[in-house]
DNA sequence: CTGTGTGCAAACATTTTGCAAGCAG
DNA sequence: CTGCTTGCAAAATGTTTGCACACAG
């Protein structure tokens, strides 16, 4: 979904003000400092990763493991964010101004690999909109062997004339 | 169900056998009650669920919610059953004696429908290909809102306005 | 000023672990 | 008999809530 551009800080922004007035919230320095922090990592937290993060970059605001928990809560049900649950390990959360991405992941030595196919984001919409999903985000993930171990499982198998 | 056939349920205790002898552990009434309750209800069960009907079924067993957990563990370790992740609200459980499909996940209440897509597994294979994996197996599970929490989204935001 | 936001500590929910007693093999 | 398995209670983990003070609008 290469297509939509990434937003500007400064767009994101916006959008996070508006949902707060039009909420009758209020735009506080560590509601700006998670989301700053967020944007500028362009990653997967944990609610604890991010508490450290916004820690060390804002240490004056002391801003509480409490205050990290609410906003991803707010962010993520004004969809501004998403996240992806782990069981017993939590969430991950991420901005929600990127494009979707998948992975590859060889079994044998743990390679990852990121690709990005239209043609099966298209495919998945079309399956939300079967039954009226209102889709958010989406986890695939490839499992197998790559290239390289197939070659060292091909040798280990010569190797292994016993088993 | 639909094209390919559930596994019976005795072919189903048979491997579980061979799992539990391969590994030097035992097979036992709660054990078997635990496989035996998946099986006939064929659904999604979060741990404390599928406790309450074991307990309901089994009543003698008095079995606890730790052997349920216990259970569920060493069945997901052995690819016999396979589980979807909710956060704080824990995991949902299913038996992996179904023929392929993945899954919708609603992250408002977490509902589970399941869907098959052989468009998007052709696609996944050619993905295989062009980095020369060796597919063995694939996740794939899309989250969204789905009709009836959007609607419930709807009402609660106007339900806001005058508090 | 009003009422929302905050950090702290305590409460919660789910899952895991330590332990003594119970059973499968 | 041996040692895996069980249920219970307690611990561990991740998240939410109650409260009094702070601060945005």
């Amino acid at each position: 979904m290469k297509n939509i551009e990434a937003l500007a800080y400064k767009e994101l922004l916006e959008t996070f003000k508006t949902i707060l007035k039009s909420n009758g919230l209020k735009f506080t320095a560590q509601r700006e400092a998670i989301l700053r922090t967020l944007y500028d990592h362009a990653d997967h937290f944990t609610p604890e990763n991010l508490y450290f993060l916004v820690k060390e970059r804002y240490p004056q605001l002391n801003t509480g493991i409490t205050t990290i928990y609410r906003t991803l809560n707010l962010l993520e049900e004004n969809k501004l964010a998403t996240s992806i649950s782990f069981g017993t390990q939590g969430k991950k959360f991420e901005l929600g101004n990127k494009p979707h991405h998948d992975h590859l992941i060889c079994t044998k030595c743990g390679k990852i690999i990121e690709f990005e196919d239209t043609q099966i984001e298209h495919l998945q919409q079309k399956i939300a909109k079967k039954y009226n999903f209102e889709l958010t985000d989406h986890l695939m993930q490839l499992y197998g062997i790559c290239e390289e171990c197939q070659q060292n499982q091909t040798k280990q198998r010569e190797e292994r004339v016993d088993i």
